[in-house]
DNA sequence: AAATCAAACAACCGCGGGAAG
DNA sequence: ACTTCCCGCGGTTGTTTGATT
């Protein structure tokens, strides 16, 4: 159908906006509200037309907007959502306060692709890239990462399609999650997975969970990563630590529906990083705890898990030489890969 | 110091959906 | 039921800023 443009052309002002277009547009929305913004630029004498005031209201002007750095919650909040959504911005918008649709996008294309982008990660299927495995230059570290990373992807995928499929019959609520408003899906998340797992009655991925901690507590020791032969004894490692009151109905932390994966996973692949992620989140104390609380036989096969992570182990002894940024580096990016872990397989849900 | 390049951010464009007439 | 208008969204482009040569 026949459609007029937005606004007249003739004699409207384009480009950025000056300090005092920005007063202007400011005072008469604070004095009348915006009201039709097509009306909007001749009441406020503003020589714009209507649809570029509204932008730079929403995008700029608004109070609200904070402005600034993104956080590391903010950028998991972001991929995640990405992940469900694909680019929804304005729905991924919501779910971040203060943050506008447009600066979400923009950070996205100018940061958050292109980090998932080096990590062999499709930033669009949030899956690992087959090419940049077959690719490589050749038996180097890079490659080797990549390709631990396809595999515990790989061993996800199924657990997730396994766990999709027994969460039938409990919550209805990852299907609902962003029918519910203004929760964060972070929290929603959590609770679907805290169902999950507490339905679950499967233990035998503790063994290895153990393990796991066995195997964090030698890169966070002093001197860092001691070497695999270290690792054998991690089966056995005392867990002690104050009383265990975790809650998992209560308790809404971002990884926990990858443990809802894991108690239905022969192969526990998503380990090394999530619970790298939650540890460095929660600290050894939650990881304690949460192994506490899970607790059942352990006769895990600790050399297999050894094999799982071994793309992960170079990683991590590379940054154990990193100095003062070894923390933060390594807290941020398992962080993500425990994002693009947690993130369901097929995106966009609706 | 100047030129060049890349990254980051702001703004624009065109389309589609929904409301109103 | 159809047309027109308005708004919001996502993709894209343009501008600014900072780093590098």
């Amino acid at each position: 159908m026949g459609r007029s443009p937005c606004c007249e052309k003739m004699g409207l002002k384009k480009g950025p906006w000056t300090p005092e277009e920005d007063q202007k547009l400011m005072a008469y929305i604070k004095e009348h509200g915006h009201g039709s913004w097509r009306a909007l630029p001749a009441k406020a004498g503003l020589q714009r037309c209507g649809k570029s005031c509204r932008l730079r209201w929403t995008n700029y002007l608004r109070p609200d907007i904070k402005r600034g750095k993104f956080s590391l919650q903010e950028e998991q909040t972001i991929i995640q959502l990405h992940a469900l959504l694909g680019n929804r911005w304005s729905a991924i918008a919501t779910h971040l306060p203060k943050r506008t649709d447009n600066e979400i996008k923009n950070y996205w294309n100018t940061h958050l692709k292109k980090r998932l982008t080096k990590m062999g990660i499709d930033p669009v299927t949030h899956k690992p890239k087959t090419d940049a495995l077959s690719s490589g230059d050749g038996p180097n570290k890079d490659s080797a990462n990549l390709s631990h990373m396809a595999q515990w992807e790989s061993a996800r995928l199924e657990a997730e399609a396994r766990s999709a499929r027994e969460s039938k019959l409990g919550t209805a609520a990852s299907n609902n999650l962003f029918q519910l408003g203004s929760t964060s899906a972070h929290h929603l998340l959590a609770k679907t997975a805290s169902s999950q797992l507490l339905n679950s009655s499967s233990t035998q991925c503790l063994d290895v969970l153990k393990a796991w901690q066995g195997v964090w507590s030698k890169f966070t020791q002093p001197g860092g990563f001691q070497g695999w032969d270290n690792i054998s004894s991690a089966g056995t490692l005392d867990l002690e630590s104050p009383t265990s009151t975790l809650n998992f109905s209560e308790v809404a932390f971002p990884t926990v529906e990858n443990l809802a994966v894991l108690e239905c996973n022969g192969i526990p692949s998503t380990l090394p990083e999530l619970l790298t992620s939650s540890t460095a989140m929660h600290g050894d104390a939650w990881m304690a705890d949460t192994l506490r609380t899970m607790s059942g036989s352990a006769s895990g096969n600790v050399a297999a898990l050894s094999s799982l992570m071994e793309g992960f182990t170079d990683i991590m002894v590379d940054n154990t030489e990193g100095g003062d940024d070894y923390e933060e580096n390594k807290n941020y990016w398992n962080s993500i890969l425990n994002l693009v872990n947690a993130s369901p397989s097929n995106s966009p849900v609706f």
